[in-house]
DNA sequence: TTGATTTGGTACCGATCGGTAACATATAGG
DNA sequence: CCTATATGTTACCGATCGGTACCAAATCAA
């Protein structure tokens, strides 16, 4: 099958742009396998093919599953980081419009129907193992969160910002969990109304 | 080691208690890796010789490993209606009464060290497939807590019954996953209190 | 006591798991 | 052009996966 339109640019046939690197194909491959269908289900095979590599150079880049699990959580985690500052880019000072602007990307986010809530969560409950590697980022990055979210609820001048802000990182914590338990029709249709109510419930 | 106490009342030596049936066992087996592991995490094997049997008769009992799993998540939603009803039974036509028992044993559950969380939201994150026959057992089991606890909201004459509900499940769900991402030291720590304050923002 | 049913034990099946050795090929830098 | 270095290929390792065949031992009902 030969597509009738390039992907490419018009010069992509004099510079056609390169494929990337194993190690990224093979993280961009491990990250939707491991996402859509979980950690312990995916096997390094599937992903070495899906990377259109295969194992040897995998194990070239990452020393074990593990590893690459570890990596594909602390990628997702750096995107959440990249995440916020765009929020805080968008409405410099506004804490109140922050607010609801990550309400509203929280809302979306559980609400996706391909979505399967949260990945580090997910890892969480998948990994039971204590010492396992990925643990680490995922606490790290959990927290991160919630401190986030609470010096935000502080900005914004709301009562309680400290509790208000565990009660919304458990609401949407929830709330993704959720949309893989019940799935369609579910309390996380409302996630973002909620919310707000929450809020309401700190105003001053 | 001959143990100097037998645990069996005095008669022990001339009735002894028959071991429970092979098929207890082996979900009492299961139901403790499970939980404890993971589902995917633990071998058909592993759960025979906790059991004290062997895997052929784990299979005379069970068709097939997937539906040993939607068994033992069909227990554990059995003894979550039980625990309903002991709520009722102990504080009958005290609404607020339940409720508030309701939020003390959801803080105890979700705050408990040796915990993993609700094996049944835990099951809906290891086990993507949307064909598995855990999966109905799973949605029911989420879709009658939630409207369990809508109904108890409602009989207690709160504001908006159905969203309390919905944010009262999700605070629950966000907790007992909290409890296994971030660990010690976590928002689900205070619970209980979170809890109290949403119901109280829904007084009339 | 007899006869049927339920267990236990062991060995096995093909498939897959995570991980590696060895060697051929491609690619890039000097 | 030559030489490192990175990648592709194939075959393999021991272990474990879910699941089964077969037979002996135990149990239980009649």
């Amino acid at each position: 099958m030969t597509p009738r339109f390039s992907p490419q640019p018009a010069q992509a046939d004099l510079t056609p742009v390169p494929p990337p690197p194993p190690r990224e194909r093979i993280l961009a491959a491990a990250s939707d396998l491991f996402y859509r269908q979980g950690i312990r289900a995916v096997g390094v095979d599937a992903i070495a093919e899906a990377a259109g590599t295969n194992k040897m150079t995998l194990y070239r880049h990452f020393e074990s599953k593990d590893s690459l699990v570890a990596e594909y959580l602390r990628r997702l985690s750096g995107k959440s980081q990249v995440f916020w500052s765009e929020i805080e880019r968008e409405f410099p000072g506004l804490y109140r419009k922050q607010l609801e602007a990550w309400l509203e990307a929280a809302g979306r986010d559980a609400n996706d129907p391909q979505g399967r809530g949260c990945a580090l969560a997910n890892a969480a409950v998948e990994l039971a193992e204590k010492d396992h590697p990925a643990r680490r980022v995922i606490e790290e990055h959990k927290r991160a969160q919630r401190d986030r979210l609470a010096k935000l609820c502080a900005d914004a001048g709301l009562k309680q910002p400290e509790m208000l802000a565990d009660e919304l990182f458990l609401l949407l914590e929830g709330a993704r969990v959720c949309s893989q338990s019940i799935g369609t029709d579910s309390p996380c249709c409302n996630f973002v109304r909620m919310g707000q109510a929450i809020v309401a419930s700190h105003e001053k």
